[in-house]
Formats: structure tokens, C-alpha cells, sequence
DNA sequence: TCTGGGGTCCTAGGACCC
DNA sequence: TCTGGGGTCCTAGGACCC
């Protein structure tokens, strides 16, 4: 018999671009649509449940969608409302506690073990959380509640869409047990396939099965996490604040010859969007790692840590290029076609502290602090500055390399760079 | 005329140090 | 006189999540 109750949520907005698009857009409420970052081609961001229904899932070509489900509208989606509409939906979350991990644009958990005196029991709260964005923002959100992070996910993930589901103590194992691997956290296509082969296909298949052989399957920590979880462990608590790992961009080119031009108009823009970010929140980062994508998906990685951490934007492109080259050099074919460049930059650090200890010549470009950097360094702050007072494109380049077709809107690019 | 962009975490092998 | 083991850092690739 346990002692606690269901006193965690997790709240999870329906399709959530979709629904904001119907909301807006009444004719739009009731049929299929797909929300892309262009009015043709591109890929589908978020699909109405309408068009799920005929299989039309986020991250299919739109073409593919469109096959799948005659009558699908396209919507160019209005991602410079996303974020306000998802804030409003989080602040009712916060009217209930102050323990609000918020995980994503859409999603957040939500510890009730100290509201339920002002509240009513877990289960009110839900209802009236589920209420309240219904009629104030005008969304649906599923809610799932229960003793862990782990089985609040997934009730809310049954829940979907637009219901409420409780799990009680004593009926977790008759909850799980009937349940798809694929529900569990962590569980892709991958897995899911390897656990398939080995004739496990529920949550119940999976408790049965032994840690060691889980962990033979899928390696340490996956069968071990994933056998902790289905025999319903999960010691994680709700927590307020986390802090970013890496700071990235990268960007869809389309099919295009790897010429020094491209590389160079598209790194410089890529490097400017992450040091600009870093400087933002006063970072630096000593690794650099880039991504070169190939024909056919294939793609690479090169990393490079450096001796101390950098924040300059022509320093990061500098490296970046570097490393690009040494990728697409090692190709078989001379000048090969490329899809996509991405640059990341992690083992982040506190700008801060890197500007106390400047530490003098010899001048290095490589070495963020020397003369160099620190004057690039410089210079970027004003930059950023007068971008600041005058807006984006007041200075530096545009995203002009980034061409037709391939890439998505810049408003979608500053939506998910949003910090949470 | 397939397949966006932002992340996190894990694994495995090699270098290097003691 | 050719031999151990542990720890840490780095790189490359991959699975996964929203």
C-alpha cells in the first residue's frame, strides 16, 4: 500500500501549433491541417489531430503528408505568437505552485503536494488547470497525474487528446502493464525495434525481463534506466531551473556543391546567430563542433576544444570553417554535395570570469583572450549593441546565403532558440 | 525532385598521466 | 627489463526528445 498520492502533473498542450492556428483562424477548426514553415514543400512542424488521424505526423515531408491525407490544408504558421500563447498557458500553470519544470515550448510537470490545501486533491487541480486554458487562452491540454514524472508523462500521453487521466498508487501495475513500450521516455524507433525482435512489446513484456538482459540488449544505461522505469522507479523530482550544455544553429542549404563561398557566407551566418547568443548571456565555449550533412542524410561530425573558451563570432568561424573543410576533405569525391552546416558550441563557461583573467600576448587568433580575441571580442559587443537599439538587420549581414527554398522562417529559428 | 532546427545523453576507442 | 590498472579528457557517432 503506498503513502503518496498522484501529486505530480504533467500538463501538455494538444498539437500545439495546430491548435493555436484553429484558434486563430476559426474556418480553419474541425479539418486536417499541417503546420509548415512554408506554404509549399518543406516539412510538416505540427499536424491537427484531424490529419494525424490520416497518419500525418510532425517532421514528414510535406508531400508525403499531403499523399497521406487529400483535403490537408497547409498553414505557414504564425510563430512569432507561439511563445506568448505558451507563456500565458504556463503562468495559469504557475497560479497553482511554484514547482513548475517547465521541459519545452508546449510541456511542463508540475508539483501539487503543497497545494492540495488550497486546491483540492490532485485531480481537482488537473480539472481545473484544463479548465482554466480552455476558457481563458482558448486550448486544449491533457493532463496526467500521478506519483512520478515518469507515469505523469505517460498518463498525459494517454490522456491525449484533451482528456485528464489519474493513475492511483495501487493501480500502477494494471496501468502500465497492458501499455506499448514506445510510451516510455527514451523508448524510439530504434529500441522499440530491438526490444520487438526480442518479443517485447509492452511495459508488462518489459518489467519480466530480467536488468541484465536488458542492459545486454540495449547497454548500460538504456536497460538500466529502462528497467528501472518499468518496474515503475523513478526517483527524479521536479526541478525549477536548468542550465544549457551547448549553444547551436545549423541550416538546410538545399543540394549545393560544397564551394569555399558557400561554406564560408553560410558559416559566418550560422557563427554570428551562436556567439551572438553566448554574448547574450554572457558564455563562452571551448568546444566547437560543426556538422556537414551529405547526399542520402549521411552526415558528420568534427570537434576541436580549444585551449580557453570564445564568444567572438569571427573566431567561432574561423574554427568552424577549419573543421568543415577537414570533414569535407576527407570525402571521396572531390567537390561533393552538401545539405546542411551546423555549428555547436559546448563546455560552456561565465564570460565573466574569462575577462578577469586576460591574460597578455603572444597574440593568437586561436586563443580567445590573447590580443586578438579580445578585440574581436570587443567589437562584437558593440555590434551587438547597436543591434540592440536599432533592431536586427540594422548591422552586419542578413541571412543572404541562406537561399530559396531550403530554410525555415527566421521567426520559426528565434522561436526555438528561445531559452524556457 | 524526401526529410527543419533546437537540444540532451550515452558509448567506445585512443591519448595521456600516475 | 616489457609490464598493471585506474582516471580523465577528447573525438565521432548515434539515439532520442520537442
Amino acid at each position: 500500500m503506498s503513502t503518496t498520492g498522484p501529486t505530480i502533473l504533467h500538463a501538455d498542450l494538444d498539437a500545439f501549433y495546430a491548435s493555436v492556428e484553429q484558434l486563430l483562424q476559426p474556418a480553419l477548426r474541425g479539418r486536417p491541417i499541417a503546420v509548415g514553415g512554408s506554404d509549399r514543400g518543406g516539412v510538416v512542424l505540427a499536424a491537427s489531430y484531424e490529419a494525424k488521424a490520416h497518419g500525418v505526423q510532425g517532421g514528414m515531408a510535406g508531400w508525403k503528408a499531403a499523399q497521406l491525407c487529400p483535403g490537408l490544408t497547409f498553414v505557414r504558421g504564425s510563430f512569432h505568437r507561439y511563445q506568448a500563447i505558451a507563456d500565458d498557458v504556463m503562468a495559469i500553470l504557475g497560479d497553482v505552485t511554484p514547482l513548475v519544470q517547465r521541459i519545452s515550448i508546449d510541456e511542463a510537470f508540475l508539483d501539487v503536494s503543497g497545494s492540495t490545501h488550497l486546491f483540492g486533491p490532485p485531480a481537482a487541480i488537473a480539472a481545473l488547470l484544463r479548465e482554466r486554458v480552455r476558457t481563458e487562452v482558448g486550448l486544449p491540454i491533457s493532463v496526467g497525474a500521478a506519483r512520478t514524472k515518469h507515469l505523469a508523462k505517460i498518463a498525459s500521453q494517454v490522456a491525449k487528446p484533451d482528456g485528464l487521466v489519474v493513475v492511483e498508487p495501487d493501480d500502477e501495475r494494471d496501468f502500465l502493464d497492458p501499455l506499448p513500450v514506445g510510451l516510455i521516455w527514451g523508448v524510439g524507433p530504434v529500441t522499440k525495434q530491438r526490444l520487438a525482435d526480442r518479443g517485447i512489446h509492452t511495459i508488462g513484456d518489459l518489467a519480466r525481463t530480467e536488468r541484465s538482459a536488458m542492459e545486454r540488449y540495449l547497454g548500460h544505461a538504456t536497460g538500466g534506466t529502462l528497467h528501472s522505469l518499468a518496474h515503475n522507479e523513478d526517483p527524479r523530482r521536479v526541478s525549477t531551473s536548468t542550465r544549457a550544455r551547448s549553444v547551436g544553429a545549423q541550416s538546410a542549404v538545399g543540394r549545393r556543391p560544397a564551394t569555399p563561398e558557400l561554406v564560408r557566407e553560410v558559416l559566418s551566418h550560422l557563427a554570428e546567430r551562436v556567439a551572438g547568443r553566448l554574448r547574450a548571456k554572457d558564455h563562452a565555449g571551448r568546444t566547437v563542433t560543426v556538422r556537414v550533412r551529405f547526399l542520402a542524410m549521411r552526415s558528420v561530425t568534427r570537434a576541436l576544444t580549444l585551449p580557453g573558451p570564445v564568444s567572438a563570432t569571427l573566431t567561432l568561424t574561423e574554427v568552424a570553417e577549419r573543421l568543415v573543410w577537414q570533414a569535407i576533405d576527407e570525402e571521396e569525391s572531390e567537390r561533393p554535395e552538401i545539405t546542411l552546416l551546423g555549428i555547436s558550441v559546448s563546455k560552456l563557461t561565465s564570460q565573466a570570469a574569462i575577462q578577469l583573467e586576460l591574460p597578455l600576448p603572444p597574440p593568437d587568433p586561436w586563443r580567445p583572450g590573447s590580443e586578438t580575441g579580445a578585440a574581436r571580442w570587443v567589437l562584437d559587443r558593440s555590434v551587438d549593441a547597436a543591434r540592440e537599439r536599432f533592431g536586427r538587420s540594422a548591422v552586419g549581414y542578413l541571412p543572404a546565403a541562406m537561399g530559396r527554398g531550403a530554410g525555415v522562417p527566421e521567426e520559426f529559428r528565434e522561436l526555438a532558440e528561445k531559452d524556457l
